[in-house]
DNA sequence: AATGTTTCCGCAAACCTTTGCGGAGATAAA
DNA sequence: TTTATCTCCGCAAAGGTTTGCGGAAACATT
């Protein structure tokens, strides 16, 4: 562990540690022809600041903490990605951290960022997150918190999180134009404030246009797989299908090949979707889009907005729209 | 920023820092009646010792870096996924860092690990890096490196990566086996090592079985399913195709689709995968499983002994096995 | 020649924790 | 009573950096 430090090449230029400190930084006081020297010197032993020790006098880690529930989900990876780009362009390093939806590992997650300070939180709460207390311990102590996605009731928090309703109520609306009477919708666990807002937002509009509506929640893609498949050899008469996620897209493309439906023509589907399942099919699904990469943007710009002081709690929102593909 | 420090708490309560920060590690020498009071406070308080001073003083950040071309992507987050699993399991944070296969913020990337102090690295070097100095550098300070997936030609480094020519010669097998003769072989950018293993693994086994193969590079899925169009509607007579990765079996899939083909009985195909993109569709594609989760375990494992003080340079392999789908 | 300004640099404290060493008091052994 | 052994705790240094303040030397101004 040969770090070259501040005091080693002061030692060995005969300068002070101080001098050597405020030479690599440009500071104004110190001469260009001793600037020169410390430089040329740092260069050769390839000196990089010990950032621990940056970060302990500083009091500022330049470390941003990012909790999700999974890396490995369709959405998260371009909330992410997004995320990443931007902590690299701004100087900040990123720690990532999965709660696997497990309170206990979310509550030891949220441990590991405060022993490491981090400048500032997005966090995705877990399905079943019942109290926030643990997140207050960060903004007490003046770690902002953004919440993102799958965001906690609450009025005074940091929020972005898509336009939920909004999204709802486009697809049902693209299922109207195209003159879908007899619609499967197929939702996630009925205990999230997400499902519990699209769904809302779906049945209001389908219900003013009398649209028959059945409504199933499943957990995952195999149980959205088995459900629809059982719905579609059933009695029961179906033109459409309406997926929130895309996980539960999976199955339910997996039911209709499995039955040799015919998108479109045998049967309408659309979808709320971050985009990259609906292009893996042909026809390509039709689908409202719900841009991961966009809400990252977002979500960064908020929590920069909080750390230069900004006192204004916001919850915004991403926008959605309609991308047409050939399933409806 | 009024985090509780050692201090404060010694101060409080009349005892010295030391004292306190033994009583909080349960270190013998203080009374049980000392350290349940320490205990006590330290917890009303919702003491959490600083990191960046803990690692300043013991020299030791129990941080790790990854360095991934990206994190949206099938194959990685599997991969990351894994890690950052065995990393909270054993008390490290994890840092991740994307290199959009761009040598210049690849170097951006080793920086910043550097100046973290990351304990060790887990890299995938871009495609296009020329020279390894700057891993060298990390090395240097004892920060050990082990390269997975697309992994430098080097020998003396640490390497993790799945059995590439086994792979593909598996693959071959079962194409073989399933009497299939007039195949495309869609491949990656051809300066890949992991291209030309696997495409001189595939086209040996071909070889002597006599089988008639097209072979085409393409970058990405958009390519792969231009170049299969073609192929699928020029004059050559193809009864399977083979992709190499995920990303290229998107694209085949979806050429396969638009030309209204049926898997196994219109044309057979067999992938190498990480098992997501097969389970898509139905039926499944039959695929070599190079997983991805693996690897995570493997590579965390030979991290492990290299900071234990292992002075073992290894190149390990995770081992393929054929997973039956219905489209061959 | 005396005073005022710059220019350039070093001192030392602070950030918070860990840990070797030593020491005071209490208990046990001789 | 003296000596040896424990028990429990504090001192102080170290880890690498940043930064307010002050000071010596050089220069410019009267």
């Amino acid at each position: 562990m040969n770090n070259t430090t501040l005091k080693q090449i002061a030692n060995t230029l005969g300068y002070s540690i101080s001098t050597v400190s405020r030479a690599l930084k440009h500071h104004p006081d110190i001469s260009v022809k001793t600037r020169e020297k410390i430089l040329e010197l740092a260069n050769t032993l390839d000196y990089e600041p010990n950032a621990f020790a940056v970060h302990l006098r500083t009091q500022n880690s330049k470390v941003i903490g990012l909790m999700v529930p999974a890396i490995f989900n369709y959405f998260y990876e371009s909330f992410i990605s997004s995320i990443e780009e931007e902590c690299r362009k701004n100087g900040y390093a990123l720690m990532i951290l999965q709660t696997a939806n497990d309170p206990a590992i979310e509550a030891d997650n949220l441990k590991i960022f405060r022993q490491n300070r981090v400048t500032g939180l997005f966090a995705c709460i877990s399905a079943k997150t019942k109290t926030l207390e643990d997140y207050q311990k960060l903004t007490d102590q003046n770690i902002p918190v953004v919440f993102f996605d799958i965001v906690p009731e609450e009025n005074a928090l940091n929020k972005v999180c898509m336009a939920d309703e909004k999204a709802a109520s486009l697809a049902a609306e693209a299922l109207h134009a195209a003159n879908k009477k007899n619609i499967i919708g197929v939702f996630g666990d009925p205990l999230m404030s997400i499902t519990q807002k699209r769904l809302a937002a779906f049945e209001n509009y389908m219900q003013s246009k009398k649209a028959k509506l059945t409504i199933i929640h499943s957990n995952n893609s195999n149980d959205a797989e088995q459900a629809v498949s059982e719905l579609l050899n059933s009695s029961l008469k179906v033109d459409a299908i309406f997926c929130m996620s895309d996980e539960l897209l999976i199955g339910v493309m997996k039911a209709v090949q499995i039955n040799g439906l015919k998108l479109k023509s045998d049967i309408g589907l659309i979808a709320i979707s971050n985009g990259f399942v609906p292009k893996l099919y042909y026809p390509q699904v039709t689908y409202i889009e719900t841009s991961g990469h966009k809400l990252g943007k977002l979500a960064f710009t908020q929590l920069m907005a909080c750390l230069s002081g900004s006192p204004a709690v916001n919850e915004l929102i991403v926008e959605s729209v309609l991308i047409q593909g050939g399933s409806l």
